[in-house]
DNA sequence: TCCATTCTCAAACAACCGTTCGAGAGCCCC
DNA sequence: GGGGCTCTCGAACGGTTGTTTGAGAATGGA
């Protein structure tokens, strides 16, 4: 093939087999992000991507799967950033973080890449998408696979030896909620409730006002 | 038409006019419910009635504003219960109720009305979804309709005058986080993660948990 | 009794969905 | 240079979706 058609039609290098996959992944991800799991078909994505309608298919088995491969990636992402910053926070520590420090190795990691600045933007919201709108798989596997959730658990039962169990598993839950609770339509609903005195969300500001609040909630 | 016939087959009597429309609105709340927005389509809707597919379309319009108006009902009856809640608590501590008390209007109705053996079950469930995976119509009413947390803003600013109101705003942002994070998906999560330790939720429990790590929240 | 209104019903419509197929192009290795 | 493998491409398939249509039954008032 001659210089003059490679310049006119991209022709396949070596990574391109790769780059198909990859960049069905990325449309995937974003369009799911942004507009919901249901609301985005196959066509959508494969337009997106710039590739044929089928590649979804021949690359990832099905719509289905592709949508756990991204769930399953990125959660695995997050749940490794979570258990780096609470290991680093044992090490400060010897072994025994505070809830303070806890509670910020929970929610630091999907807080900072809500920033709009941030590359993982998107993976964020394709997280926070999948506890509601996901699949019953993907459910399925939040439900049954908390041994990451385990190590939080086990972290703040040690920091607060003279409470129950019990209450330490509903206060986690609690944590949980109010953070899986911040999407963009609430932040929206803030801004409405108090007149426009309350200011864009700096993710900084609002980590620690969440730590303060659960803090609290955990040493009531 | 004979007695026969009439026993063979059932006679429109006078109520079936607005019976028709009734059951399609009770069959598709119950569905919606149970198997999420997008999962439920006219016909299983018009099946589970037992009524004609065009029924949908002739009584409501159309399926979204079916469901914006299941949406819209349901959600004006939990408003009326919380405040209701909400001015009886004004009136046993003259007008100005404590935190406790405003957040117990604020959690107990969707609460008690999720009881295994409350008849408003369901309506919990669809409104809890409907925060989720609504129409584009429903999100914008409850990112624009804040009158009623207005309500409770106010009680919270009284209740708390030393504290900033963007503080108030935020506590109570994560209040309802709490709160909307009570799905039936969550609570199995919380039953891995103890080794069936914690006990089935009772609500009464529940809410009196939630009361405490909250109102600890705002106190902090 | 007759007309107008309201409602039900079976059938069809057009659009979109996820998936599959067969042909063919490009590539590597023998 | 030829066979095998991987990947892309356009086209089509079967199924489901929300909605519409036109005819007919039942009802209430004149």
């Amino acid at each position: 093939m001659s210089d003059i058609d490679s310049a006119e039609e991209v022709v396949l290098d070596p990574e391109r087999e790769a780059a198909t996959k990859a960049q069905v992944f990325a449309a995937a991800e974003r369009l799911f992000a942004l507009n919901g799991f249901q609301n985005v078909s196959v066509r959508d994505i494969t337009a997106e991507a710039g590739v044929n309608l089928a590649s979804v298919n021949y690359h990832f088995g099905s719509k289905d799967a592709l949508l756990y491969e991204i769930f399953r990636r990125r959660t695995a992402e997050m749940n490794r950033e979570r258990a780096r910053m609470l290991h680093q926070a044992a090490d400060r520590h010897g072994g025994k973080p505070p809830v303070r420090d806890i509670l910020e190795a929970l929610f630091a990691p999907p807080l900072r890449w809500s920033n709009p600045a941030h590359e993982r933007r998107i993976s964020v919201q394709f997280i926070i998408r999948a506890r509601s709108e996901g699949t019953e798989a993907m459910k399925e596997t939040l439900r049954t696979d908390v041994s990451h959730l385990k190590r939080f658990a086990d972290a703040l039962i040690a920091a607060l030896p003279h409470l129950p169990r019990e209450d330490i598993y509903w206060r986690l839950h609690f944590a949980l909620g109010m953070l899986h609770n911040n999407r963009f339509a609430e932040f929206d609903r803030l801004h409405v409730l108090s007149d426009g005195a309350t200011r864009e969300a700096d993710v900084d500001g609002l980590l620690r006002r969440m730590i303060d609040f659960a803090e609290a909630g955990f040493l009531a």
